[in-house]
DNA sequence: GCAAATTAATGATTTATTCAAG
DNA sequence: CTTGAATAAATCATTAATTTGC
């Protein structure tokens, strides 16, 4: 296969690679297949060997002392304080919906002081929070005028939260901001050297369907 | 600027607030781009230029100079060349679909040589291509087998597009892997010295009064 | 032939779903 | 069951090929 040569010039810097993939025009009948002949290559092997899928995840952070369950808990997942909550939620009451990379950055220095802590916690919760009020939100005008019946009698608070949260937020989305992605440029560098990986199988090895 | 006072208090590690805010829809439609009240947002023309091109920001601050397209790469939206998408495709077809931190930077670089490109626009493609790989086909296999019938037998992945692409992507994904956000730890540093004051605007900014 | 108007393709962003730790 | 984490689906927005009228 020369696609072999292809991959291998890829990955070696090697700039003359005549592939004839042409980018199909737009407006073309754009026919199903954009042919390929050529395949697989064996990126697979070179990716995997460059970074060791070994653990998976985010297990590996620190690189020795495994066991080591510091300060809270284990590495597993973000355990958030109580602080660090009552500190998002009034965030979010006041407002705040989907934090830019600065304002993540800043909320986690600052939620950092109450246990640990790392960005994309950050992100997460926002992303969530909103997500869960909005369906709280949903099931609750929804169940009011339906059945009465009350799937969950457990959720005790159930609106009762009392929030004002409006739909409020979903108009002046759709503007462009980047937070999670513009980073990319910026951390580039720092795996270099780490080594540290989050690899874990880059391929597809079991077939089925969802 | 008044930014919230409730803002302050967080930041100043002030356990005292007292928010009462209520805050009503954002405000306008916000249409036709950027208010451009200047300062107030421009956080990611901020975290933009920081990297030098400002894309982003789409044309307003520079209202002339517009049909001034720079070489290819204007400074709207990536525009792949031909080689970048044949190497991408290239990529796709090997079997990956989501490549990690590691994996983009080092894509993105090798592609950096054919165009301007950032570790997003790797990201992206990926995304986009294999959702739309993903409808294209279900659209073949709906299309060609119009036998209203039997709906849920639409599974049988006919591949009528001649292409080999399965279906395996989907199952290997709910692993945890970070890639996007993980690099929110890397690049905080960055900010940081700059010294510019990201205070601003933490929230939606509405126009106060109302 | 050319440029405005159309339109398909696709880059970028947001929302909805799903998985799984605790 | 709650919720952090991750991915897929839906949507918006912009570009460029194509069509159209002159």
């Amino acid at each position: 296969m020369k696609v072999h040569q292809l991959t291998r010039g890829f990955w070696e810097h090697e700039p003359s690679l005549s592939l004839g993939c042409k980018r199909l025009r737009p407006l073309a009948p754009k026919l199903t297949n954009s042919d390929s002949s050529v395949t697989t290559l064996d990126l697979k092997s070179f990716i995997k060997s460059d970074c060791g899928p070994r653990k998976v995840g985010c297990y590996d952070e620190k690189r020795d002392s495994p066991p080591q369950v510091e300060a809270h808990s284990g590495g597993t997942r973000w355990n958030p304080t109580q602080e660090q909550i009552g500190i998002l939620e009034m965030l979010y009451k006041g407002g705040m919906r989907t934090p830019n990379a600065h304002q993540i950055e800043h909320i986690t220095a600052q939620l950092g002081k109450y246990g640990k802590i790392e960005g994309k916690n950050v992100f997460y919760w926002f992303q969530n929070h909103k997500a869960r009020e909005r369906q709280k939100q949903k099931r609750n005008s929804l169940g009011l005028m339906h059945s009465p019946r009350t799937l969950g009698a457990t959720t005790i608070n159930s609106d009762a939260s009392g929030e004002g949260e409006r739909e409020e937020d979903s108009h002046y989305k759709r503007k462009h901001r980047s937070w999670v992605i513009e980073c990319f440029e910026e951390d580039n560098r720092l795996y270099e050297e780490q080594g540290k990986d989050k690899t874990l199988e880059l391929f597809p090895l079991h077939p089925e369907g969802r």
